[in-house]
DNA sequence: GTTTTATTCGAACAAATGTGCTAAAATTGG
DNA sequence: CCAATTTTAGCACATTTGTTCGAATAAAAC
């Protein structure tokens, strides 16, 4: 539908707008894609208006506007972690939620908390927790693990004579040893909980 | 050091830009303002340009470019609750954070949460939480209230008896009973900690 | 190869826009 | 009331900018 010149020219204004705060002339498109006419670049705004990428204001200069596709800092928002897959499979993809810092969020995503074996660190069931994959785990983090690879669980990493373990903060469960069917998936960064 | 009409100008300005993706026109912050002349625009833009307001791009159309106070979807986060000034003075606001949701902002802010007394519901010292100052707290809600117009808290709001009590949650606290000297500020609606 | 379609160019025009200058009016400070 | 400062206005000008038209070129379809 687009062409890729369509594209590079979305692409330079979007890049535009993020530096300088404003939306491009038609001239300055010209020479930032390489182009000689302005007229030609009018050719390719209106395809790209036609195609729903692009909103323009009638003989208003600067006046063009990016339909943005994806809202900036967010991250999504996974349910289960399901067998196998080891995470950010775009199916297990239930939703999207804003994160308060950081630009990057490719590391990043959420993971709704199922169960209370976390309640006396108040960490609730539905609460949001971000995860940071780039992030080890240390002794004494709250991380993210994975078990048997199909069941993913928030717990504490805490050494306890030599051993790695798994700690619940609830006195209704116990502590599990880390053998090769937990596997870190991340480091536990923030929690987001709505009410 | 900036007049209301420069403080007017900018809030124009913002307005705009917010409303259209784009930034007035010289011409437009006229009318916008109720000015008559582009020459007192500029008169203008160059003070708030001096006082570092704003910034443009020397002749260049709709070049202006606020600097960003608060961005967009952060929320003021509020240190204490100052004696007497009811909320959101601007010497009170000690960072921002994104908010998940909603792009409406004006009714929220966030408060640092000082304390245990709400330890059994998972709100813990340091965490932030978001407050709706537009939503009414019902009975069986978390609010935040301002006790004596001088301290800020977060409790339940319960209703024992017909009587409404400020309700923590944790055992070595004690209810207080709603009196003329407690003031609802809004309804908690969300929680973030970062770890 | 021919036709059709997509893309590019160049030039010119009109409108939008930022800027500069001078002077009047309003406000402030004494 | 007077002087200094701030604010406003009006107008003219140069530039930026979006738009239009016609034609040339390139790519794709037949």
């Amino acid at each position: 539908m687009v062409s890729d010149k369509q594209k590079n020219i979305l692409n330079f204004i979007n890049i535009f707008v993020e530096k300088n705060g404003y939306a491009p002339s038609v001239r300055e498109i010209c020479t930032g894609v390489g182009l000689k006419s302005t007229s030609t670049v009018q050719y390719h705004i209106e395809k790209l208006i036609n195609s729903g990428y692009l909103q323009k204001n009638y003989k208003k200069s600067r006046a063009l506007t990016v339909n943005s596709q994806i809202p900036k800092n967010k991250i999504p928002i996974l349910g289960e972690i399901a067998a196998g897959s080891l995470l950010m499979a775009e199916e297990n993809v239930i939703g999207s939620v804003n994160y308060p810092h950081s630009e990057e969020t490719t590391e990043l995503f959420a993971l709704s908390v199922s169960g209370d074996s976390m309640i006396d660190e108040g960490i609730h069931e539905k609460d949001l927790v971000i995860i940071d994959k780039s992030l080890q785990i240390k002794n004494g983090d709250i991380g993210a693990f994975l078990i048997n690879n199909t069941e993913g669980t928030i717990k504490f990493l805490r050494n306890i004579e030599g051993k790695n373990y798994l700690v619940p903060a609830n006195k209704n469960y116990k502590k599990i040893q880390v053998n090769e069917n937990i596997q870190p998936i991340g480091k536990v960064v923030s929690l987001i909980r709505d009410m």
